[in-house]
DNA sequence: CTTGACCTTACAGCCACGGGAAGGTTTACA
DNA sequence: TGTAAACCTTCCCGTGGCTGTAAGGTCAAG
């Protein structure tokens, strides 16, 4: 099957198909005579890895590692789950950052009165607060 | 002050100071006769609101904004709030789907043995399952 | 025979900077 | 006075993970 129905069938865009051809995470794609890239069921499901991978967060470093896992027919179920344990906690560490960020926003919002006037207890608050200035 | 004093007070570092110069997100600075930026404490508080801007995660258009905002004296603190409240949703989604991947991830560890052998349920996930194939 | 839907490569752009080169200035100290 | 370190300047490249666009070749339908 040519590119596009690759794409269809893995859940990447062909371009993000070629481009990981090009840095080299895929092996190069067989071609046809008219020189169009040719995958077989077994590409595809190497790219619905990749595409499943990406979607948990794994970048494509560690996409690459879990690719060679995947290869491997000697792997060691420790070196997937560690993967997978070290990316949760990544998960972990950058929900509690953004939970925090809304946090600030959500007190701002809330002091702020948000009419027509322009005394404004969030532009206040990013002007001046940033530690032990504006205490209750 | 230079520019890196004008850094350590604002949260920014230098090179960022100079790229809002650049595109423009802030006011040239002034020069001394030596041709270095000079600062003073009205220019570190605009760089300080961007620093607290940026931390609860509005990008730099958003940025603009807020700062266009604090500049208007005839501002209307709705708006400000709007930014706010919009900002929160959008962390309100990311937080969520992040939420979800940290799910998927944890279940797959749960049921990964995660020893020596091969047998892996977190690689024969991400190879299958994308939905409604490995039910109950 | 043309139209449109594919496919190819190659290069630019996105965001928000950070790194580093190559050079000028200032400051501290021997 | 010399010099070394610590500043400062501009400039351009690289990051991640793509997407968009241009300029062309190919293929199937009518």
């Amino acid at each position: 099957m040519n590119i596009s129905e690759a794409a269809r069938r893995s859940g990447l865009s062909a371009k993000t198909i070629r481009y990981y051809e090009d840095i080299d995470l895929i092996a190069p794609a067989a071609r046809g005579d008219n020189g169009y890239r040719q995958y077989d069921s077994k590409a595809v499901e190497e790219l619905h890895f990749l595409a499943r991978a990406r979607e948990v967060g794994f970048d494509l470093l560690e996409c690459r590692q879990l690719l060679e896992l995947q290869r491997d027919r000697r792997r060691q179920s420790r070196h997937a789950r560690q993967l997978v344990l070290e990316k949760s906690q990544q998960l972990q560490t950058r929900i509690e950052q953004l939970v925090a960020m809304q946090n600030v926003l959500q007190a701002m919002a809330d002091r702020c009165k948000g009419d027509e006037g322009p005394e404004c207890a969030i532009l206040e608050d990013l002007a001046g607060a940033s530690e032990g200035e504006g205490g209750v």
